[in-house]
DNA sequence: AAATTAGTCTCATATATTGAAACTAAGTCT
DNA sequence: AGACTTAGTTTCAATATATGAGACTAATTT
């Protein structure tokens, strides 16, 4: 289950320890840090220790808890600010809310799983904060779809197979079969819809972002509840988000991406 | 410079290298990572080796540079949720906000740094979310200085000699022994000013959050430019960033913290 | 074409990591 | 109480891993 763990250096080995205390989103005790690891006690202790001494978790003694660390927050701000595309495209996802009224995502894609760099909320533009890093599975959303759509073949075979098709809902493609005649249609397109395909009552229209050469860096799009709108009418989006998808794309080749 | 980097463990070493490629905010070719690094050329290799199969490092292979890596953000939105006091002070510090129409901070301590955790700013609401996890020194600092008043007298010994008393402005405290003094009144006020100490034009109030032990978890801040504000109108603020510190305080103690 | 520089690879050596087992501390049960 | 279970920590010899001087290659520069 730990996806990147299987490298065999140590520092593969202390960050499955940190992807185990991260995917609980609570403070984990050793021994439940040692059954979900794959390595013995006194080497799960060591990494713990090691990850504490680096300020990656934080251990409390008094209820003998591992929580992750606040140097993560640190380094995830360079992350943010220099290695996604979210400060480059940040004014252009901000015209876009604004434009629509609805909810805006940006993302990437990752290891054939979706990031969320930035999320603005039409109504409550707060809550936007706390939702940054978030990840979801890229088979069953609008973003997710949109990028598989422009990947390159070699890469989405890869990325195909990586997929776990757990139906979300009735509507999430439960197969790479049927997920991959989709996406040829979105290759046509070049656009992609969420369906209520990974949550019930939430629907997006999502358009890629490529550069000049046709790389992929990202995906768009526009989130909304089928109490507001329905498929046919996000189609009216369609023309603002690819312009809007396109800005970003400039934006991004003059800033060496 | 590299703080945690002697530990002689081979995770501590990839850190350095991390925090290299952090500290630059840009795109970093080997040969500029190497000259920053303690260690020797194949070591320094593999260890960026090693991050790119992590996906903490990207390798741009064009450019033959490297940034960090997305999954850093995942990471940090899991330590945000957590590990930090950002989501359970999330609506009093936007209360606060809404409230004095100026800027609030949430910071806590980490290392003898100031991380923020959470910013609201009154003007554009937008800009917030760039700076989470920003880091800024403690000695000239409101919520520094707030929090190292209350960090208790072992700690606070370690970690006045850990500041670097750098004169941002005229008024930057250049040596610990000004900085304990006050460090004294704020002990007794239970407040603390910047007094345009970090950055000239801007000052803050700020006050600890403690828990009901008296542990320090964290601090608020009330920031204004002096075109807004001076100190004494700061001043005004008192009583209601005490109260939002308590409510928060309080909060923090029933989510086990 | 020669020289310089940046990046990658090799391999004997040194070192850090490993994990079975033993131990301590702290609960549970009878 | 004392015996029993469980959680957390330490030891230490065996071993796998990381190390880095130097060699090598690729790409620039002179």
């Amino acid at each position: 289950m730990n996806k990147a763990a299987e490298a065999g250096g140590t520092v593969g080995k202390a960050l499955s320890v940190l992807d185990i205390v991260a995917q609980h989103g609570k403070p984990l005790k050793f021994n439940e840090i040692l059954e979900e690891s794959d390595y013995p006690k006194p080497t799960v202790f060591r990494l713990a220790q090691t990850l504490v001494n680096q300020n990656l978790l934080n251990f409390n003694k008094e209820a003998g808890t591992y929580t992750l660390g606040v140097r993560l927050i640190t380094l995830a701000h360079a992350a943010w600010k220099t290695a996604s595309l979210a400060p480059i495209a940040r004014q252009h996802v901000l015209d876009l809310a604004q434009n629509v009224k609805e909810a805006v995502h940006l993302a990437q894609l990752d290891n054939g799983q979706v990031i969320f760099v930035d999320k603005i909320l039409s109504t409550n533009q707060y809550e936007t904060l706390a939702r940054i890093g978030e990840v979801a599975p890229a088979y069953c959303t609008g973003v997710g779809k949109a990028m598989l759509a422009f990947i390159g073949s070699k890469r989405l075979e890869i990325t195909l197979k990586q997929q776990s098709y757990h139906a979300y809902t009735d509507n999430t493609h439960t197969s790479p079969e049927t997920l991959y005649v989709e996406l040829k249609e979105i290759q046509k397109s070049g656009i992609a819809f969420d369906r209520e395909e990974h949550e019930k009552g939430i629907i997006s229209i999502a358009a890629p972002i490529c550069t000049e050469d046709g790389t992929l860096i990202g995906a768009l799009s526009i989130a909304t509840s089928t109490s507001r709108h329905d498929i046919k009418s996000l189609k009216m989006f369609k023309s603002i988000i690819e312009k809007t998808a396109q800005k970003i794309s400039t934006d991004a080749a003059a800033w060496q991406f």
